[in-house]
DNA sequence: GGCGACCGTGAAAGCGGTTTCACGGGTGAC
DNA sequence: GTCACCCGTGAAACCGCTTTCACGGTCGCC
């Protein structure tokens, strides 16, 4: 009745129905031009042995897996686990599955990570904000179909590229910072991410130019990192600048920062202002509510598939995405003490 | 200089460095016993072409992928995701990565999402809360090696059966319950999870046990969900029941209902208390601190790997684990009003 | 010096599918 | 009645790697 130890194989359907493995197998795909009876024949063979095709075999033989690779730096991030959820979902419904790699504790393996997973499925989402440009230029030529989330090519790097999804980081946090000005913010400290992130310079650079706008504003620059310990870790430092406001990299170093701030027994916002980045799905409930610039992060995976899915049919994929951040302003961010 | 468009074989290899197939094979995996000249031209010619091994075809031949399945419910709930993130990080240590589905939106297809995932995969690490016995006990049966998350089978389902890894919610919320009652609360409302969710059925043996050994108590059942909008749902449902406190199935639930709460003017914890169950990442950083039981999904996750590594290697795992929750007692759960 | 054991290596047979190609039989046209 | 064509089917090659098995050569021992 059930299949033995052994799995069942097309060689099995195909003596069972008296035909070939070439029949059956192009009985089960579809391209099958002959007569019903056989086929009928090779189908009821097949369900009494219970057979399915090894997707192994399938694989090596057809040249794709129907599998993509996804990598991160980080993976409890819930930001990243958003893009992930989405990009599972919608992927699935296509038939495709996902396997992960989270390349944080390695960053300087993060090509190898990338090549060789790469090769175990038919295309790859990288998420790799602290690759130097060069290495990710040459992945981007050698993985190819690929998507880049929140990094972008050198201009000209042809029309060979690969898509791109990207958030305005730039725009957000000017954004964010236009918002503590307005508020009467004229002392603010930047909780800064990873040293060379490709994201973490994208806010830097919208620092600047609001910074250029308002010359009467001091920003600081502390150092920390992108998870809620790093945020945590910058307290002290925060406290020390003076800062009235402070922006951090993204929610979860906003989250750090303010546990960290509250064991000095500084409130926010009435102390001191804080505002995230990404708008995780707690960040509105949180206390205090965080305010922060909002990134669909769900709906990223959900495009990320979209082109992927395109790319592999062979399609042109859509145009690059920049998604633009949505402020949410909540209560962790005040007015300063007079 | 760099390969073809076409992938280097190891049939190049060998070609060029004037040995077989089968020797650059042994070399490569570490199975040479000739000598070193021979294996240093085999090496250099590998690198020569920038080689590396088709993992589909080494799978083939192999009959293992070094890779595993993870199948869980929904892959939006943070519990999950720490999951899976304890698990993905030790299994990549051991070279394995992890393939992810979502089984969320047909629970009715588990089984043969399970069955198909299990085949592109050595192993598969399962969460089927809403799975009933019997299916489960046929997929214990066929897709061995195979660890289960919050699913224990039937007493006496032989030695052959899958290592289990749990959490002890029945425990959990009768502490939860426990300390509500502590807090004087004699009218408690539970916003329960799915229908047919084992996790789910051992809550409410945990309930029925409070309630045997407290009779002056009330509780209210109120169907909800696992996710946060099913708690915001609830709202007034809970409102209604005249509840003094609400357990609510996890801290997603409890974070809607604390919402859909206070969309009626109800505040938390001064009108009503709420708990929560999982202690996700956040529950502390929220508004109120939630009060809930706090499970180690992490160490879940890199427990089932340690469980599956041995499974994979042919050793007896460790012993089935039953995680206790710790209570986090904050402030979502405060005295009733007198 | 001859025989057996041993050792490094390659040919070839898998792993389980897909696909090309050729073959044989049936049909339609002249 | 013959010839050409078409169509359904199977044999075999192939995807890229591993591994068994056999072969030829060395070495050791009597």
């Amino acid at each position: 009745m059930a299949a033995g130890r052994e799995s069942v194989t097309i060689a099995d359907v195909a003596r069972r129905a008296g035909v070939s493995p070439a029949t059956v197998s192009r009985i089960m795909n579809g391209r099958f031009a002959g007569e019903d009876v056989v086929a009928e024949r090779v189908r009821a063979a097949a369900d009494e042995l219970s057979y399915a095709p090894s997707p192994l075999a399938r694989s090596l033989a057809l040249g794709r897996t129907h599998a993509i690779a996804f990598v991160v730096p980080d993976l409890a991030n819930p930001a990243f686990q958003s893009v992930l959820a989405g990009l599972s979902k919608t992927a699935a419904r296509d038939g495709y599955r996902v396997l992960i790699a989270d390349s944080g504790e390695s960053p300087s393996e993060e090509p190898l990570l990338a090549t060789e997973i790469r090769r175990r499925t038919d295309a790859i989402v990288l998420c790799a904000p602290r690759m130097p440009e060069d290495e990710l230029a040459a992945l981007v030529e050698r993985l190819q179909p690929l998507v880049l989330i929140n990094r972008g090519l050198p201009e000209g790097s042809g029309p060979s590229g690969a898509p791109s999804l990207r958030i305005d980081y730039r725009t957000g946090i000017r954004a964010l910072a236009e918002h503590l000005h307005e508020l009467g913010h004229r002392h603010l400290a930047y909780v800064h991410g990873p040293e060379r992130s490709a994201s973490n310079a994208h806010r830097e650079r919208g620092l600047d130019e609001f910074a250029r706008d308002h010359p009467d504003v001091r920003i600081d620059r502390i150092p920390a990192g992108a998870a809620s310990d790093d945020g945590r870790a910058a307290a002290p430092r925060v406290r020390e600048s003076g800062a009235t406001a402070a922006l951090a990299f993204n929610d979860l170093v906003a989250i750090g920062l303010i546990g960290g701030l509250r064991e000095f027994g500084l409130r926010v916002p009435d102390d001191i202002s804080v505002t995230g980045f990404d708008d995780i799905p707690l960040a509105q409930y949180l206390d205090p509510a965080l305010t922060t610039a909002s990134v669909p992060h769900a709906d990223l995976g959900v495009v990320a598939w979209s082109r992927m899915h395109a790319l592999i049919r062979g399609e042109t994929p859509g145009e690059d995405v920049l998604f633009q951040p949505r402020l949410e302003l909540r209560a962790s961010a005040a007015a300063p003490r007079t």
